[in-house]
DNA sequence: GGGTGAACATGAAAAGTTCTCATATACTAG
DNA sequence: CTAGTATATGAGAACTTTTCATGTTCACCC
């Protein structure tokens, strides 16, 4: 089976200004994006403040600034490590069930990006980039890219057709999985059971119909 | 057939700090937000400024805060605009097919959504609101609730069916809708035909697996 | 173990934004 | 025509973002 890629993630948006070299700083800037994470959930993203996320991650505003090259760029990169986060946790899963059918696999992912709300600070505000990649930056990229182009890769070798359908179909079915996860946690901070439920079956429904049920 | 609601739209979210009674004065505050979708199309979101919105639209800052408490209220505002023009939209295209099959209406539908992306300055960027009341705000209350609760007495005369299975089917569909939609969009700016053509196909199959053909 | 250059840290202050408010003008009702 | 309210205005108070000159720490080499 196909492994993920390592994500090289996000197609240098706002690069950071400077790549930590040094250990301690690397450490830093963790500390940053950790701070962010939590103050986002605290007090929504624009709330947000470089000063704020200086003071939570204990560290002088400029050292901020040392690496990123603004605001924007701190919660970009917050929202390139939870994309990497999910990658991985993907892979991993992965392993587990080598075998299983493409419809196990479908529940699997989505019951990561479930967990991911539940646990990880700051991800159910930015997700992997709503709110900078789409609605305040320029188009045409985004980070979904990088999660289908994974997703096909990995069913490629599963399903018996041209690549690029497959492409196209993974797309749609992210987006929807998406945006209907995005729903059953507006409506509930748990995440709505009934939504969630009703989000796997319109997934596999929409891929079923589109690949038939064969693994 | 019932009658889409006049849309009193958002549940007071950040309402005006004052109702413009005069009339010049209502006239000035649809500059302000005339000017602001236009800015959002050419500058983006976060570049949005009030000084800005206040010199496109020609009046002084502190007339842009008469009106609203916040640089926020101002988009919401805007936000709250479309959502009125597209209801009034579907009510006005709804007197014309009195009795077509559901079916047509989500064609309808969906194609006056994609009218206003075309031809609402503003309206790809903001749309019924996702960055003010999704990601920036609070959650609870969505926009799309005002729709859904529209399109769901619309059907009730129709469709034989429990009105909360309705009502649920219903926010499921325009969700998956909405985002399907907004993918069409960020990866063409006239909104890519494929996958418009694959997010009607994606709502009314849904909706028939729901509900069955019938009319 | 001392020297050197790059990486890193810092916070005062420059630059830019949001929002207020005292003051002035336009409407509207009576 | 007049009082009373609605509206308009822009300088400036308050707050943010970002820069930068200065000082430290680290990694490496002789």
């Amino acid at each position: 089976m196909s492994d993920i890629q390592a994500a090289k993630v996000p197609a240098e948006a706002t690069p950071l200004r400077r790549q930590p070299v040094q250990q301690r700083s690397a450490k830093r800037v963790e500390q940053m994006l950790d701070a962010s994470a939590a103050l986002i959930d605290e007090l929504g993203y624009d709330a947000l403040t470089t000063t704020l996320i200086a003071k939570r991650a204990g560290v002088a505003v400029g050292s901020l600034y040392q690496f990123f090259p603004d605001k924007r760029a701190v919660v970009q990169a917050l929202t390139a490590r939870n994309l990497e986060r999910f990658v991985a946790a993907v892979n991993e899963r992965l392993k587990e069930l080598e075998s299983e059918h493409w419809w196990d696999l479908v529940d699997s992912i989505l019951d990561i990006y479930l967990e991911m709300h539940r646990t990880v600070p700051g991800f159910s505000k930015v997700h992997f980039g709503d709110i900078i990649d789409r609605q305040l930056l320029d188009e045409t990229r985004d980070n979904n890219t990088v999660i289908v182009d994974s997703l096909t890769d990995l069913l490629a070798a599963r399903v018996d057709r041209p690549v690029e359908d497959l492409r196209f179909a993974i797309t749609i079915a992210n987006e929807v999985a998406d945006a209907l996860l995005k729903l059953a946690f507006r409506r509930e901070p748990s995440g709505d059971e009934k939504i969630v439920a009703e989000a796997k079956y319109v997934v596999k429904g929409y891929l079923a119909a589109r690949f038939g049920e064969r693994s």
